[in-house]
DNA sequence: CATGAATGAGCCTTCATTCAT
DNA sequence: AATGAATGAAGGCTCATTCAT
């Protein structure tokens, strides 16, 4: 990658950050572009030359943050954890990195009303990717002896509502810090799927 | 209250629904007037004759929504069960009316940004209220013996997570009808609270 | 004219009343048929059965007024004064009609962009028979010696704008009441012809 | 300075002066955005580029004429004329402005309709400025044994009712051009304060 | 006669998008 | 690469008007 390119690349990750933060706030239709570029110090118009557009903006967007969350479970499924250790790990991840970033994966109520059919594709394909992840995860603790669960795809969305569920009344509550925040809240889901 | 009274009173309510309807599905800013207009064949101005604006409107299905919701759970308390059936009839409730009412307890990510100060207050006011039912459930079960929770506001919030969630992923999974999918459910959202 | 024509003829007079008084304070466009019927404890329909539509409605408050106006000049005429005491009597008597009234005189800036054509050849026709009674006041008092005037028209032009103008700012400087007010104001207007 | 700052200025006084020049023949109920905006072969949208509304524009075209005539006045008195003569000017002057620029004068029966609090304050304040200009004239020609008025203020709102009612008879009688005209005119004006 | 209700046209305003510079 | 400026398509809301009851 030239020099150019990976300026290019570093401003176009920057506006994905930004929009993303705007986004978690406000939700699709609340955001409008000039508050992305007025986050940025930049103008409206600039952003036009990174991204096609709004919806293209979002999209990548939300890419960016279901890739991530992807690498995030992938990295601690490398490590050497019981799995019981490996499933905690992956949800207090979660769970910061969702306060954290603002993930936004609240965002996107029906995505089926904004983004295209081939995007739509690519983001139902990369949601699956991640809830995989923890299904294999259940799986093993289930053979492990350590978790018991019938219905693994409905414990693991049983799983995922309450973990998404903590930005809605994490600043409510908040006098811990996200660290702590995530620890103390990790044993409750926990519960869903152990013995 | 006179014939004209109950006419208009049932309209309003019939306005609100179809309000609730539009926006769980597309989010305040994502609903227009017309939306929720079309869907029950009226013009976008009729609405104006029974709401002052969109933004009364809205605050309206809210307060309809989460009254309702009290008294689903205070009729549920009222009953001779045990304390530990007694919340998952609550949660039960609490599912097929999301389901089926696509409640839009998702609605609100952040109200402070749509409401004013006054209706805040009362929004808040009522979740709160709403909350403390499920608060004073898991005391009694705690007391009872059936659950076990050190942080009650918390596990709380986690249930309900788990629950609101849910409309996020029913149609997805949607082979069974509401009522069965919320018994198939409950079990692993009880697991939250239980010893 | 039967009973119910005179109670027809009579609730026809009040709405007029009611518009003029509206309309005077805010202007064609700024005055709603609610605004109107709410001054008058009706509602906003039954206006209708007794005026074809606001723009009529608007109109004959126009004719009333003007009418009005010329009948007053046209009393006064009759009297037994001198010249000069029927211009002073009659200047006091629009100002107070007008102050009392809010005859509303002022509220056709441009009454082309409102009234059809034949509408407006009947007001600009009443306007100049209004205007044409000063004239001949003025002519009357020049040849009594008691005023002088080179141009008529422009003088009375003068004197109408000095009149009008007084609605302005009536209200601002209202230590006195309208008669007392009338009174002190209209020396000075009666300079404006005076020898 | 700035080029472009100098630019946008431009732009934000052709804005004003279309504005001014249509409100004053519509009135501001009767004027729409889009009259403003046709006015510059520009778009309605294009206006609140430099405007934040209608409301802000309106207010601002008030301040700019409100300023402008003050100025007009402050030029005359610097001159080296007799007192008689600089009220004649001043009044001259006034009249030229207001053909001239449609001045809408007129504009604001009921300014406290629609503006805020703020603004109106703002605008009574100038308005009460240009009325004292007028004030200190006369009680100048006074002294200078020119002119003989009782009651100032009442004289002073009398002469501005005769010329700001002007605007209203010139087209019609228009065989003058606009400097013939307020010169045929100036001495009935200035009759009223006139010893 | 009066009114509650409905309608649709029109207005203010916002905002994604484009483009010349 | 960036920006100031312009545009046009909505969307929220108002209001004159109509009409069934």
């Amino acid at each position: 990658m030239s020099l150019m390119e990976r300026k290019t690349a570093k401003k176009k990750d920057e506006i994905l950050k930004s929009a993303l933060s705007v986004l978690a706030e406000k939700g699709y239709h609340g955001t409008t572009m000039e508050d992305i570029a007025n986050h940025l110090l930049m103008t409206k118009g600039s952003i036009y030359y990174y991204f096609k557009g709004k919806q293209d903006l979002v999209f990548q967007s939300q890419i960016k943050i279901l890739n991530q969350s992807i690498q995030n479970v992938e990295e601690v499924k490398e490590k050497d954890l019981t799995i019981d250790e490996k499933l905690k790990t992956v949800i207090i991840r979660h769970i910061e990195y969702s306060l954290h970033e603002k993930s936004g994966f609240l965002l996107m109520v029906n995505p089926a009303e904004i983004f295209s059919e081939e995007q739509l594709t690519k983001i139902i394909q990369l949601r699956e990717q991640y809830a995989s992840c923890y299904d294999s995860l259940i799986e093993e603790g289930i053979e492990a002896g350590y978790f018991a669960v019938d219905n693994i795809s409905i414990a693991r969305n049983i799983l995922l509502g309450a973990m998404n569920w903590v930005t809605q009344w994490y600043s409510a509550d908040g006098e811990l810090d996200e660290q702590a925040f995530a620890a103390s809240v990790v044993d409750y889901i926990m519960r869903i799927v152990k013995k």
